[in-house]
DNA sequence: ATTAATAAAATGTCAATGCATTTTATTAAT
DNA sequence: ATTAATAAAATGCATTGACATTTTATTAAT
């Protein structure tokens, strides 16, 4: 352990390190709940708020989860490769994800706001849908979508909408085949609804990726999905001339130990 | 104030919102200092390190900066407009730059992160150049760029290299034709000498915009740019099947009253 | 066996203090 | 007037102590 009282380096700086070299190193793994505060605060001979200052840079960073009354845990690392997170066109043919929630599913009058971005009147309707999607036991987004009445007049009464096979059903029961999209993403604060329905603070950092699809030059639905964590990388690898682009895009995520 | 010792919400989080509030309301405003912690820690009849929980968060959140034996500052706000596009390979034939700055050229052994991106040796050598670009009177990005020396010898000779037709000069002196690139990006606290040159407080939230750019799969140059302003958007315009995309990207960029 | 109450463990919040370090302004010396 | 030394002010780091709240495990009652 390179920990000395002696060093010009703030203690607390030196056990966030040490911590985080544990954590690539192996000795604490994903998952792994670090000893409490207290025993930290004993094991390194300093006081808890020392602890407490170390441990919040990291939980701050993504590194490490807290949760009061149950401990500090290492969390997912960085995960994790290209359009398994995201399929560009939400075909969900992802088996990163193993469920899905349906939060709300209803029709109503557009939003001024969205109903630029479908095209629509003011008093036109559209299916709003908002689903909660998880890996294993964590939940990780929430995704909002909007697709046009008219586009889908009987969406609802579907029977397995509630499987999520949602643009499976565009395409195979109405013809709706996103041939290109729109996006754009931010980084966001969380919302307090946002933010307890996906574990996370108020005002953690989420990332906010707002799409429009397209099938045939008309818009078809408006989605907009809230990404937990606070890192998001995105790469292009593009081809002069053409103007080609291959997309290649992955969000950081952490993962917490139980969510239901 | 809307303040107060009974209520549930922790009272660092109440005093958060306040400072808040008074820096929306515009009783702080930009620039202010704010009362030293101590005198705060009076006002609000809470102790020191209560006091510094508050700010902290502020801090981190880009609200505040701190300086030690300077005291706590208001930062700049989040603003937003001029959409400022970026071509891809940079040709710089964008009229909405007003003016470039070379800061620095050197001749240089190439660092072990960049080799790695370079598929370099690491007593290979690079030059580097940092180029300071602005909008009329502001600064808006500092862009560093790392160029094999075996790939254009004579770099440093070019006459018209100060004139920044850097990506002109590889592709009619050395041919070096950019075919694709690599990019990520990601938001970055300014660090000491980025906030300087960028007029912005130390730790304002920046975009880091990293490439890799390749000339028939060698690649040819590194490119890091550092873009003023917390907001990024990014669009991308994608067909399906074929993964091709085409990609409008550009970033909202806050504008500052003076910067020379 | 199930449920409810209890206890223990862990993090969350807050106070009061002391000293260190950096910056800035003031004062003294040249 | 300029420079150097000093003092004051502000944040940075760390300790100790106390109590609150949430979760989890244990125990007791049914």
């Amino acid at each position: 352990m390179s920990f000395s009282f002696n060093s010009k380096i703030p203690l607390y700086y030196q056990i966030r390190e040490d911590i985080l070299h544990k954590i690539e190193q192996g000795h604490y793994n994903v998952g792994d709940q670090l000893p409490s505060e207290l025993q930290l605060a004993e094991d390194y001979g300093v006081s808890r708020p020392t602890i407490r200052q170390a441990i919040s840079e990291l939980v701050q960073e993504g590194h490490l989860i807290r949760g009061r009354g149950r401990g500090t845990f290492v969390s997912q690392p960085i995960i994790t490769d290209n359009a398994l997170a995201f399929s560009t066109f939400e075909e969900d043919s992802n088996i990163e994800y193993q469920w899905e929630k349906v939060i709300e599913c209803r029709r109503i009058y557009v939003s001024s706001e969205i109903a630029k971005d479908l095209h629509l009147a003011n008093d036109d309707e559209v299916f709003e849908m908002t689903v909660l999607k998880g890996n294993r036991k964590n939940c990780l987004t929430i995704r909002t979508s909007q697709i046009p009445v008219k586009l889908a007049p009987n969406l609802l009464e579907e029977k397995n909408l509630k499987d999520l096979k949602l643009y499976k059903i565009l395409r195979e029961e109405y013809g709706l085949v996103p041939t290109h999209s729109k996006q754009s993403f931010q980084s966001v604060p969380a919302e307090l609804e946002e933010s307890s329905l996906l574990k996370v603070d108020p005002g953690s950092p989420l990332t906010l990726w707002r799409g429009v699809l397209y099938s045939c030059e008309t818009p078809m639905a408006r989605v907009k999905t809230l990404f937990r964590g606070d890192r998001f990388r995105f790469e292009i690898a593009q081809n002069e001339g053409t103007n080609d682009t291959v997309v290649m895009k992955w969000v950081n995520l952490p993962e917490i130990s139980d969510c239901f």
